[in-house]
DNA sequence: TTTCACCCTGTCCAAAGGTACAATGTGCAG
DNA sequence: CTGCACATTGTACCTTTGGACAGGGTGAAA
């Protein structure tokens, strides 16, 4: 199992190989892929010194190596957390995370989990209720919906127009709008704008009120 | 380290014992309290049979005992997931979860992590994301826009129509379309579902292409 | 076989959305 | 003062959407 810490200051060099002695510190990411050999481990990213605009890309370019990325950052704030455990990173702590914390976040980590600090994780699970509340609602209408329903449905949440869905389905506009206005019917909701929303589990002025 | 499972049926006995051999199998949460003397443990709740209206009480009755608890659902689902998350629960899996997992879970959950199937992860976090940056991946083009043409961005946001929109911002519907004309050129929506789902962060055909 | 739900399509029409061209007013920086 | 970005509105015109009314085809269940 390898330890890779990818990191431009490296400050942190010590206290990494305090936690793995057979840890890795690479300056960039692009080192990673002549780093290593072996065919486990993982990647330890240190964003704290990267500029907010390009820690998405680096994340997703650390993710692209295929081993589980735990991004570590100065100052964890939960949209950022949020935003790059979105980029593919399984893992998201302080840069001056100890060392036991370090190998507690590996073994969580290496077998299929996620981890980041507990406000986080906390924050994170009180929103969940607030976003998925409104699914819940309409959960239970989307069964309403027959097959054909649903591709037209779906295709509309994804932003498509009449034509593009008639094309996908290959069907007429014709019949698009027949299903269309049978899923308005069906769902409660006036116009395609407010479905593609409902779709996607955003509550609209319409479902508020 | 023990391994409490709590199930009413237990048909999955064979499987939990196979995976932890020294695992306890209790038919109720109440068992808990009398079935255990050592410190350190994993709750394993099956709420396969158990009503849906129930399962919120039996995991926080699970959790009040203080041990990590995973819930182990027949069909496992979104919201009920987050839901039950949000009871305190730190782990959600699938009743028939193969014996190496239930054991990759039990690394995870004691080691502080959390465990999700990896697509109900994902979809975690694209949702949790809308709530916390609701702009973000279109931070660069909104800045774009000027202070007007936001407000009526968001409200194309929340599924409002042209009319509402001048209403509640007290211009022209004109003025409305105006406004958007110069909102779908700035940040490259060809209408006002794009618009709608851009602003959320949902990707759309036209973004991909 | 009949009924029924579902899928498909057509015509017509009204409402909403969106663009083009044009103009007025306001406030601010140079 | 002058240019410039912004907000506002108007007229005209085209496209898209959605509803009303109407009908044909198919497969499964009663």
């Amino acid at each position: 199992m390898e330890q890779l810490f990818v990191s431009a200051v490296g400050g942190m060099r010590e206290r990494w190989l305090q936690a793995f002695p057979d840890a890795k510190v690479a300056d960039s990411v692009a080192a990673i892929g002549v780093a290593t050999s072996s065919a486990r481990g993982i990647v330890w990213l240190d964003v704290a010194n990267t500029p907010p605009e390009l820690r998405d890309q680096r994340v997703r370019d650390a993710v692209a190596f295929g081993w589980p990325v735990v991004v570590m950052a100065a100052t964890p704030g939960e949209s950022e957390a949020f935003r790059l455990l979105n980029q593919g990173a399984v893992g998201y702590c302080h840069i001056g995370a100890v060392p036991e914390q370090l190998r507690e976040i590996a073994l969580v980590v290496m077998h299929g989990g996620f981890w980041m600090p507990p406000e986080l994780m906390q924050r994170f699970l009180a929103l969940s209720r607030r976003v998925i509340a409104p699914v819940y609602s309409m959960e239970h209408e989307l069964n309403e919906l027959t097959s054909r329903e649903l591709m037209v449905a779906e295709q509309v949440a994804h932003g498509a127009s009449n034509r593009e869905i008639a094309a996908a389905l290959n069907i007429t506009e014709r019949t698009v709008k027949a299903h269309l206005s049978a899923i308005f019917e069906k769902l409660g909701v006036r116009d395609r704008v407010q479905l593609a929303l409902a779709m996607n589990n955003i509550p609209t002025y319409a479902t508020v009120n």
